[in-house]
DNA sequence: ACCTGAACACCGTTCAAGT
DNA sequence: ACCTGAACACCGTTCAAGT
């Protein structure tokens, strides 16, 4: 010790270079989030954690929303990532690789609300602005719709437009999703949550299965 | 002619009396949101749109979040009273009452998506700051649920836990609505957003049927 | 009762300036 | 390259003051 007593230089935490800052405004951006709520999210204050001047962010986010919406891809990479690691877990039968994709979206949501919020902020939702967070969602899209095509294959689920299933199931694990997130609804725990939403996702399979 | 002249006297646009303008902010507040979103609602410039002082709105609510709860408050009456209309028309049939219900929860959000934001929002969801609000949605959620009794009581939906069956009704005509409302969907028009609500209701009864 | 105006502590964003 | 400090036009909220 002694040597690195001067904080100033050095890879000291008040110190950032090649994008760490980036990364730490993300990361305590969300914090916030978490903390207190969507319109409790202020560059101001996310400098002030990370422990630069206000002005510093604009060095690597155009504005508020480019932050936003850095939050909500990371938050969407890690959606999908955690879909199909809970459709792998979950073997090789397609009607469970299906629900496990399902019921890893709510439980996402629920471990993980401060990006659930995010991510489908309208705000950061025009592909025009924000083509990578489109990217991100169409990504998940492609999961979940593969799984049901794979189901429509094995012959567990009709033959149908698989657009049409796709939306069906994602409105079903979104809204309930929502509803935890916003909090509509009475608090669960974490296995009360995942049971809710296998016996939800078993129903929907039960209304559009072959025969 | 010539008799009213004055805008500054009588009944005009601009004065306000016997909580005429608790109305006024609560409608401009409803415009600011459809027009810019909910982070572009400001009690600053609702008070500018109403023509008045942006402390006057202060007579009327506690905190710009009061005035937030009011709205949500008058757009949950209106989806309680659209459901309980739409049942009406569709006659009956406990099974057509039910589909009737889910639909026009996703018609509503539709055509009222600043009512809708606003009326989930986690800043208004508080039962012990806002039992209006959360005493409304209960009635929401009993009306869906009884139309659910009903299949039940007819044998058109198999006995099952009735709060079961109306979570999941719930959570997917809000998650269609959610999708829609924070533009995760491409625009469709209101005959097609209609049929895809009734594919999708019909699916969850196949789903929950008696035998 | 209802409204106003000034004031305070915050925002997002820009820009000249520093290393 | 990256960060700072002052500045501008906004917020929400409070309070003494006016009719």
């Amino acid at each position: 010790m002694g040597k690195d007593d001067d904080g100033k230089h050095g890879t000291g935490r008040d110190s950032y270079h090649h994008g760490d800052l980036r990364r730490a405004l993300i990361h305590a951006g969300l914090q916030l989030v978490a903390e207190r709520g969507i319109e409790g999210l202020t560059i101001r204050e996310v400098a002030r954690r990370v422990g630069v001047t206000h002005t510093a962010p604009y060095r690597h986010f155009d504005d508020k929303m480019a932050i936003v919406a850095a939050m909500a891809r990371d938050g969407l990479d890690m959606l999908n990532a955690q879909m199909e690691e809970a459709m792998d877990a979950a073997g090789e039968d397609p009607l469970q690789r299906y629900q496990a994709s399902g019921v890893s979206y709510v439980m996402f949501a629920y471990r993980h609300p401060a990006y659930f919020r995010v991510m489908f902020l309208p705000a950061v939702s025009d592909r025009e602005v924000y083509p990578e967070v489109a990217t991100a969602k169409e990504a998940g899209y492609t999961v979940l719709r593969e799984a049901i095509v794979a189901c429509m294959d094995a012959g567990v689920l009709r033959r149908a437009d698989p657009a049409e299933l796709t939306m069906l199931s994602w409105s079903l694990v979104h809204g309930l999703a929502c509803l935890y997130v916003d909090g509509q609804l009475e608090d669960a725990d974490e296995a009360a949550v995942r049971e809710r939403a296998r016996r939800m996702t078993f129903h929907l399979w039960r209304g559009t299965r072959n025969a």
